[in-house]
RNA sequence: GGUCCCAUCGUCUAGUGGCCCAGGACGUGGCCCUCUCAAGGCUAAAACACGGGUUCGACUCCCGUUGGGACUACCA
C-alpha cells in the first residue's frame, strides 16, 4: 500500500510572488498533479514584523493567475501557535530544548568575536546544560546531539552528510514565545502529513537540524528534494536590480501564464530536446529525477520567444479575451466601449505572428481603429509620391465596386489592377499600407482593409488622395 | 572564515564509458520565401573549466585545483 502524495509550497509572504517561488511552486503542483496527489499552500508568516495580508493576497493572485490551483490552505502559520507551543513544550519535557537567557545583543556580540577570530559563529552552548527554568526573557534552543553525522537524502542530490557538530543549537521559541522557521517547518509537514518536502537549494542547509527535530519526536522523515536556484545574468541569486522578478509583472507586460509556466518548467528540468508543452504533457512527463542539479540563469530572451509563439498558437477567441484589458489600458479602447468580440478576434489573430506580447499587440491594433492617423514622414516620402496616389485614386475606385469588403474578394481585384497598369503589387501595396497605417509594416494589407473595413478605409485612402 | 552544493556553446539544456572531432532551443550572422513587417524553411559561428588518475576507451567514474552559488539570525 502506498501512501498518497501530499506536497506544499511555503511561501513567507514578505513580497509578491516571484518568478523563484513560482517555479517551486510549479515543481510541487506538477509532482502532485502526476501523482494524483494532494497540493496544500501554506503561508510561513511566522515573522510577524515582516508579513503581510496585502503579500498573502498578491501571492494567490499571481498562483491563481499561472494556473496552480492547490486542494488545501491557505493554512497560516500564526493561526497555528499553540500547536507549536505544545510541541515546543513537550521537547523541553524531555529535556531536548532548553531555556536560553542570552540576549539577542550579546549573541550578536559573541558572533562577531568569533568571526574576528576565524571560529565558527556558532552559538557557543552556555545555557545548554544549565537546566534553566521558565524566566521572563528566555527562549528555547533545540538541543542537538553532539558528534556523529545526519544524512539528507536527497531525490535530486543524492545523500549529503552534515557532521552535527557544525549544526548550531537553533532556537525555536522566540523570548516573546513565537516560534521559529526551523521548527514550524517540521511541525507542520508532519501534522500536513507531507510526502515530499520540495523547495528551494538554499534550505539543504537547514535540513539537518530539521532532521534532528524530527527524531527528537520519533516522527519519519520525509522525501526531500532540493531545487536548483534562479540566478541572474551576473549569475548572482535572482533579485531586483535584474529587472521584473515578480510573477504579476509579467502578467502586467502581456505575458501569457502558460508560456510563463512553459519557459519556468524548462529552468531546471528537460525532456529530451521538447521545449513546448502542454499542461497535459507537462503533467504526463514530469519527474523529480529528470531536474539538473546545477543552478539556471533566468534568460528574458527565451521567455520572450516562449510568449510569442504561445500567442502565435492561440485562438482568436482567446487571443480577444486576453488582449482587452491591455486595449483598455492603453486607452485604445474606453472602458465602457461595446466591443464586437468576434472583430476582436479577427483583428488579435490577425497581429499574432507579430506581436511578442499582447502590450505589443493592443499597441499594434490601434491602426485598425484609429480614424486620425499620423503618416510617418519616411514612409510619406517613399511611396506617397504624385504616382503613387494616382494608383490609390485606382484602388479607390476598385474597393467601391467590390461585391464584398473581404480579402478574398479584394485581393483578386487589387491584383488585376495592377497587372492592368503593368506595375507589381508592391508598387500598390506599400502605397496603401502607408495610406491605411501610417506605416510600413503591418499585417497583409488585404487583412488590413478587411478588418477596418469599408468605412474607415474610404475615409483613410480620401485623406491621402483628396477629394 | 566554516559547512554544503554546483561546473557541456553567451544562455537553457541533451548526453548516465565506446552511438559525440558532442545533439536540440533562445539569441546572433547569412540565404530562401515575400505586398511590408513578421512568421516559416535552410544554413553558419559557438561548449565538455583545469590537472591528475581508473579503463583497451572518458563529457560521462574517482581525487585535487580553480571558479560560481547557498547557508552560517530570537528571517524564512
Amino acid at each position: 500500500m502506498t501512501t498518497s502524495v501530499r506536497v506544499r509550497f511555503a511561501p513567507s509572504p514578505t513580497g509578491y510572488l516571484h518568478i523563484g517561488g513560482a517555479r517551486t511552486a510549479l515543481f510541487n503542483w506538477l509532482f502532485a498533479r502526476r501523482n494524483n496527489g494532494v497540493f496544500i499552500l501554506r503561508i510561513e508568516d511566522t515573522d510577524r514584523s515582516r508579513s503581510t495580508d496585502e503579500y498573502i493576497q498578491a501571492i494567490m493572485d499571481g498562483m491563481t493567475w499561472l494556473n496552480l490551483d492547490w486542494e488545501e490552505g491557505p493554512y497560516r502559520q500564526t493561526d497555528r501557535f499553540d500547536i507549536y507551543r505544545g510541541y515546543a513544550e513537550r521537547l523541553i519535557q524531555e529535556d531536548k530544548a532548553y531555556y536560553c537567557t542570552c540576549l539577542p545583543e550579546e549573541l550578536e556580540e559573541r558572533r562577531q568575536q568569533s568571526l574576528a577570530e576565524g571560529k565558527s559563529p556558532m552559538y557557543d552552548g552556555r545555557c545548554r546544560e544549565l537546566r534553566l527554568k521558565p524566566a521572563e526573557p528566555a527562549a528555547v534552543r533545540f538541543r542537538v546531539p553532539r558528534g556523529g553525522q545526519t544524512v539528507v537524502q536527497d531525490m535530486i542530490k543524492g545523500a549529503i552528510a552534515f557532521e552535527n557538530s557544525v549544526l548550531d543549537d537553533m532556537v525555536i521559541l522566540r523570548s516573546d514565545g513565537t516560534p521559529t522557521y526551523n521548527f514550524v517547518v517540521v511541525v507542520d509537514d508532519i501534522d500536513m502529513k507531507i510526502t515530499h518536502v520540495i523547495r528551494g537549494d538554499d534550505h539543504v542547509n537547514n535540513t539537518p537540524k530539521q532532521i534532528h527535530i524530527y527524531q527528537a519526536f520519533g516522527w519519519d522523515v520525509p522525501q526531500f528534494a532540493h531545487l536548483p536556484m534562479i540566478l541572474g545574468s551576473d549569475k548572482a541569486r535572482l533579485s531586483k536590480r535584474h529587472g521584473a522578478t515578480s510573477v504579476t509583472a509579467y502578467r502586467d507586460m502581456g505575458y501569457l501564464p502558460d508560456a510563463l509556466v512553459n519557459y519556468l518548467v524548462r529552468l531546471g528540468w528537460s525532456f529530451g530536446d521538447q521545449e513546448i508543452f502542454t499542461r497535459q504533457e507537462l503533467i504526463q512527463h514530469f519527474s523529480l529525477e529528470s531536474i539538473g542539479e546545477s543552478a539556471a540563469v533566468f534568460n528574458p530572451e527565451k521567455l520572450l520567444w516562449l510568449n510569442s509563439q504561445y500567442i502565435m498558437n492561440s485562438t482568436p477567441e482567446a487571443l480577444a479575451d486576453a488582449v482587452l484589458p491591455f486595449l483598455e489600458q492603453a486607452g485604445v479602447l474606453a472602458e465602457d466601449t461595446q466591443v464586437d468580440m468576434q472583430w476582436l478576434g479577427k483583428a488579435a489573430y490577425s497581429l499574432r505572428e507579430r506581436s511578442k506580447t499582447l502590450l505589443e499587440m493592443a499597441s499594434q491594433m490601434k491602426c485598425y481603429i484609429a480614424d486620425e492617423i499620423a503618416i510617418d514622414q519616411k514612409a510619406r516620402g517613399k511611396h506617397l509620391k504624385p504616382e503613387s496616389i494616382q494608383v490609390l485614386a485606382d484602388v479607390r475606385t476598385v474597393l467601391e465596386h467590390a461585391t464584398e469588403f473581404s480579402a478574398t474578394v479584394i485581393e483578386p481585384l487589387v491584383n488585376e489592377l495592377a497587372v492592368a497598369k503593368g506595375i507589381k503589387l508592391g508598387a500598390v501595396a506599400q502605397p496603401l499600407r502607408v495610406a491605411l497605417t501610417g506605416g510600413t509594416a503591418s499585417p497583409g494589407i488585404f487583412e488590413v482593409v478587411e478588418i477596418m473595413g469599408k468605412k474607415l478605409v474610404m475615409k483613410l485612402l480620401a485623406k491621402v488622395i483628396g477629394g
